[in-house]
DNA sequence: TCAAAGTTGACTAAATCAGTCGGGAATGTA
DNA sequence: TACATTCCCGACTGATTTAGTCAACTTTGA
């Protein structure tokens, strides 16, 4: 599994933007500051997002983005895999898989490996943008 | 989560321990041999194998190494932290945990990781090296 | 005595990660 | 129309981690 910054910062913005975007287009700028993510670095991380259509960018003054679906429609799953490429727990799969014949030790630990993927994505699919984005938090922020 | 190589050679080092280590310890330039590991590699895996407890020495020709309990007694958990180190989600959880208030977005996003850990770590804690170490296996190889 | 094995710390090339830079293009507002 | 603000995008970089090697040792069975 790969789950780097770049993953939890997707989960940080994109859960402010759902707190936010309801007056409008939201920033990065404002999000930067607000979670203290590097502005150049989000800007990496919303091209991602966008080119997945989990966002949208509006261009100009006031401009910037909102989400392209209802927070309770938008899975952790996608967030992560749109950002981090590839969820996968190994990353030399083929290399396990030649010689594969399913009744080697290799093979046994491709297996579990694989459930183990299985496993890890089921709980990101579960859980839905919503589930963290709670108005209340926002409210006692302020 | 951190599942590199290192952790996965170590299942299958030890899967193939497992299996080989009732006719006297078994070398690992065998296992180097059976499971196309590199030797120096696998020396470096053991060495924390040992640390943890997890299999015996024997020093000398002859020598090797052997499981220091029963595969069924063995979790996986186990194997993956002694070589792994961390087996932490994310490492910069104090980094997270600095100003939490358990209000923030951070914070959601900080106790989502956590979630996440304790559902990988169940999972590995449910598996025993016993799982994945079948007779089987052993006289179809031959 | 010697060869086969484990023990240990230091080292290294390659890959990945986190983040920056520079130069755009679009657009609302004055 | 000018300009500030915002998104767009590819290239770049320093630091860290990973995977693996090396050299030099100790232990022990034959």
């Amino acid at each position: 599994m790969k789950l780097t910054s770049k993953g939890r910062y997707a989960v940080m913005a994109l859960t402010d933007l759902a707190l936010y975007y309801k007056n409008g287009p939201v920033s990065l700028r404002d999000i930067s500051l607000r979670q203290n993510i590097s502005l150049l670095y989000l800007e990496q991380i919303f091209l991602k997002l966008r080119k997945y259509k989990i966002v949208e960018s509006i261009r100009g003054t006031k401009g910037g983005y909102r989400l392209s679906r209802k927070a309770s429609d938008i899975r952790l799953s996608e967030i992560l895999s749109a950002v981090d490429e590839n969820v996968k727990t190994v990353r030399c799969i083929k290399h396990l898989k030649k010689g594969c014949n399913g009744k080697s030790i290799k093979c046994n630990t491709h297996k579990l490996w694989d459930e183990l993927d299985g496993h890890i994505n089921s709980f990101f699919e579960k859980k839905l943008l919503s589930d963290l984005a709670h108005k209340n938090d926002l409210e006692k922020r302020l």
